[in-house]
DNA sequence: GGCCAAACCCT
DNA sequence: TAGGGTTTGGCCG
């Protein structure tokens, strides 16, 4: 790759940087707003972007030889204002100091001398300008792009297509019919865009059109043309920008040098931008010379939504009473927008010193935190989004959140919390939350925490976060997994934020029905244990039951656990129920006991009370493959295998009598992500004619026609295709099919013999993980596998597994994130339709009744076609007045 | 109250 | 054989 030259149109970002920060100046008056925000951006960019070249052309100030054409271009507009003048000297010394090189050109405008320094370049560097002006567009090509920073838009010529119908070298001639209403540019009067577009597209050029003037049908646009045609050449003339110029500056020049502190302190001491002053000691430490102030006063907070206006991305966090948003109460704001400096608004602090108010303070912030244009960082963005949904602040701009950028980066890590995230990214050890709210032996609710300790403590959250975003981004972007996370992670923020505030209905009076049933029995079984052992005893404790069985009644025991004691857990019992007749009794009470405590009496205690709902937390880091995890309480692991588990899921129900449930489930989805990537003829032809997959698999295995596959060689084969996705040993499997394990390893053996391509694939998988040292899903998330060298055979083999696993595993989970975002999306299908929960390969719905066919048709489509496989993906349906029902 | 192990619910 | 969360008992301080 070529390196890149960035040209910034200087002027336009000085005249941006004025507008958008509004009244500013030192204690003297002179103003500096223009100064400021210039400043401000340049760092952002440079920090951001670390640029080989980079250069600011101005606009010499004076008349141009446009002017000599025609005395009117550009009369419209009226001198600059006096204060934005008299702030540019400040700003060439400002880029000087900093080791920028500034151009500028007697005579013409910045807009000459960038086209020239691209010309010059642009066979042997990547230009990019940085600029706003769409004049730029008959500049782009192959090499040459523009990037306008404060929109976040990078122009080429696709983009110039897609925008205007043209390629950029018919630019010019478009402008010269169109005109520019701004710069005084006559253009031919009458002509708008649309008109000109449809003759730059049939006459390619304004040569031609002129050239062909009689093969225009209409007479009014015939006339229009010949009318003006002096004008139009005019034009022409006014808006070519001039690539000529010499451009004596040699790309050297470009290089960014190393600033003049002394000079920059001194413009800064003038302007009084005290933030930007370096002091020696702020160099490498943190917190205590960082800036970090405290919003107090009205005028404190005016000057922070002032600063706020001239950014585009700010990290923030959130201070409240509860770690669960759900009932968060807000107690303070902090907010960074660089390193180094952030700002924390108390709000609700019980310490005796006057706050801002939370509602004004809200209202004021409302706009800022509904736009999608301003880049919101933060860690668990979420939180925020949920919480500010509580005050009817739509949380918007949802645009980088530092815990699932680290996550979709290495999912392998133990925890992303931000102050693990900043010790091991940053090395840099955070203000323990415990330690700022412990007074003697107790933990105090943040609102008590004093004001002073928690301005450090909240404005370093927002400044870790900021650093880590930095950080993150940069390394995205060189690993070229920046779109993809913000294509398929950050979108899904907000779908799982909608789903946990929905919250799904229970019908709580049915669980606590099945509970006062399932009570009695419990008691009525331990009764029956009681009498047959002659003794009571906690049935629950194992190590009391574990007394009775192998000590009491000296049972044979299976297995131990990895504790070395014998085990009594429910596949050692099963083996053990010949041998005693307690034992089918102690199941039987487990098994009560399990759904009564885990399901029947807690899924009610989690209801909320304004709400009426259960809220569970979808946690979008909680695995290393990329699944999600529930939590309070756990949607994901609701029973159902059983009839008893069937009945708890009856009490899962629409909200009102005007909704059903759909449940649509992947069929078979990691099995066809298997034969996608293997690419296993076979089996990726069983998909595609729609045949079963697990008769024919048997058929392989057992070399006889797929008709005459028995039950339990289907059995079998289903048995063997799921748990190859494991990565399944010989033992396990003669555990799971009942057979020795000599056998069931020559079945594995068959199955790879007939599927050659799948012990390929697991073996290019195991390869891939050893040389590059983690392996990836489909939209690129990277779990690292430290063990997979491992001299331990045992690591090394749970490693080697993980890397089989994951990809099927995690794959499999992003495709259902697409489609859940595509579904999100879809404005018509969500007039009829809430996503309420999701279940790793299924997704549950409350639909409006009277358009259930519809929806169904939809939310198939989407989740159908979410990504194109060389396999079809299938999803099975179901409705129903119940999520038993439904499934 | 915090932490661990064992057990058992799900895909 | 992959990936999760919750409950319980029991130990520690």
């Amino acid at each position: 790759m070529a390196d890149n030259l960035y040209i910034l149109d200087a002027s336009s970002y000085v005249f941006r940087a004025y507008h958008a920060i509004g009244y500013l100046t030192n204690s003297k008056g002179f103003p500096t707003n223009a100064v400021f925000g210039f400043i401000n951006m340049i760092n952002k960019f440079i920090s951001e972007n670390n640029p080989d070249y980079f250069v600011a052309v101005f606009d010499s100030g004076g008349k141009s030889f446009r002017n000599d054409l025609f005395p009117d271009y550009k009369a419209n507009r009226g001198d600059a204002p006096e204060d934005i003048s008299l702030q540019f000297p400040k700003i060439i010394d400002y880029l000087q100091a900093r080791g920028i090189k500034v151009l500028s050109m007697e005579n013409y405008e910045a807009d000459d001398i960038i086209g020239s320094i691209s010309e010059k370049y642009k066979n042997k560097l990547n230009i990019k300008i940085l600029s706003g002006d769409k004049d730029f567009t008959q500049l782009i090509g192959p090499s040459v792009s523009m990037i306008d920073t404060m929109k976040n838009k990078v122009m080429g010529p696709k983009e110039v297509f897609n925008k205007y119908g043209l390629n950029p070298n018919q630019m010019i001639d478009y402008f010269a019919l169109v005109g520019d209403a701004i710069d005084n540019i006559p253009g031919v009067k009458g002509i708008g865009p649309k008109t000109a577009l449809l003759l730059m597209e049939e006459f390619e050029n304004l040569d031609n059109l002129y050239g062909s003037l009689d093969r225009i049908q209409k007479d009014r646009i015939r006339n229009l043309l010949s009318d003006f045609k002096d004008e139009a050449f005019l034009s022409k003339q006014l808006v070519t920008i001039n690539t000529g110029l010499e451009v004596t500056s040699k790309i050297n020049d470009f290089k960014i040098t190393s600033p003049d502190e002394e000079k920059l302190n001194l413009i800064f001491t003038e302007l009084e931008f005290d933030s930007f002053i370096k002091d020696e000691k702020k160099e490498d430490s943190l917190t205590k010379d960082a800036n970090y102030h405290k919003v107090l006063t009205n005028q404190d907070f005016t000057n922070l939504l002032n600063l706020i206006k001239t950014m585009k991305e700010v990290s923030i966090d959130l201070e409240t009473t509860s770690v669960n948003p759900i009932d968060a109460e807000i107690v303070g704001i902090s907010m960074s927008f660089g390193e180094n400096e952030a700002f924390y608004i108390p709000l609700a602090h019980s310490e005796n010193t006057t706050q801002l108010q939370l509602k004004s303070v809200l209202f004021k912030l409302k706009s800022f935190l509904e736009s999608k244009d301003i880049h919101k960082i933060g860690q668990n963005l979420k939180y925020e989004k949920l919480v500010f949904n509580r005050y009817e602040i739509d949380f918007q701009g949802i645009y980088f959140d530092t815990m699932i950028a680290s996550h979709f980066l290495d999912s392998s890590l133990q925890s992303y919390s931000l102050d693990n995230l900043s010790r091991r990214f940053l090395d840099y050890k955070m203000i323990s939350y415990k330690d700022l709210t412990l007074k003697g032996k107790k933990n105090i609710p943040f609102c008590d925490v004093p004001i002073d300790e928690a301005t450090v403590y909240s404005c370093e959250d927002a400044d870790i976060t900021y650093r880590l975003y930095s950080l993150f981004k940069k390394k995205l972007i060189k690993e070229k997994l920046f779109d993809n996370f913000l294509n398929y992670e950050m979108p899904f923020v907000s779908v799982l934020s909608l789903m946990e505030q929905r919250g799904v209905n229970i019908d709580d009076s049915a669980l606590t029905i099945i509970s006062k049933e399932f009570n009695l029995l419990i008691k009525e079984i331990e009764q029956k244990i009681f009498n047959i052992i002659g003794e009571e005893f906690n049935i629950n404790s194992t190590i009391q039951l574990r007394e009775i069985i192998f000590d009491k009644l000296k049972l044979k025991p299976f297995k131990k656990t990895k504790k070395g004691e014998f085990s009594t857990d429910s596949e050692s019992l099963q083996t053990m129920l010949e041998q005693h007749e307690v034992i089918q009794h102690i199941l039987s009470f487990r098994f009560y006991s399990k759904l009564k405590s885990t399901y029947l009496d807690s899924l009610p205690e989690l209801i909320n009370k304004e709400t009426k709902m259960l809220h569970t937390s979808y946690n979008h880091v909680g695995t290393s493959t990329g699944r999600l995890s529930s939590s309070n309480p756990n949607l994901q692991n609701i029973p159902i295998k059983t009839y008893e588990g069937k009945r708890i899921r009856e009490s899962f129900v629409p909200r009102d009598d005007n909704y059903c449930l759909i449940s649509a489930d992947y069929s078979q989805i990691e099995l066809r992500l298997l034969a996608h990537f293997a690419e296993d003829e076979v089996m990726i032809n069983s998909y595609v004619n729609g045949e079963d997959i697990h008769s024919n698999t048997a058929a392989e295995i057992f070399g006889v026609p797929v008709d005459d596959v028995s039950e339990d060689q289907r059995r079998l084969a289903k048995t063997i295709n799921f748990g190859i996705i494991y990565g399944i040993g010989p033992k396990r499997l003669s555990l799971q099919i009942g057979q020795d394990i000599k056998t069931s390893k020559e079945y594995i053996e068959k199955y790879f013999a007939r599927y050659p391509r799948v012990k390929l694939f697991f073996d290019e998988m195991i390869e891939f993980a050893v040389r590059k040292g983690y392996v990836e899903t489909l939209t690129k998330r990277r779990r690292y596998l430290k063990d997979i060298k491992s001299k331990n055979f045992i690591l090394r083999s749970a490693g080697e597994r993980a890397a089989i696993n994951t990809p099927i595993q995690g794959s499999a989970a992003d495709i259902i994130k697409i489609a859940m975002i595509h579904i999100h999306n879809d404005l018509k299908l969500n007039k009829y339709c809430r996503l309420i929960m999701q279940v790793h390969d299924e997704l549950i719905f409350e639909v409006d009744k009277n358009k259930v066919s519809l929806v169904v048709k939809k939310i198939k489509e989407h989740m159908e076609k979410a990504v194109q496989l060389k396999v079809p993906l299938s999803v099975d349906i179901g409705e129903g007045s119940s999520w038993s029902e439904a499934h």
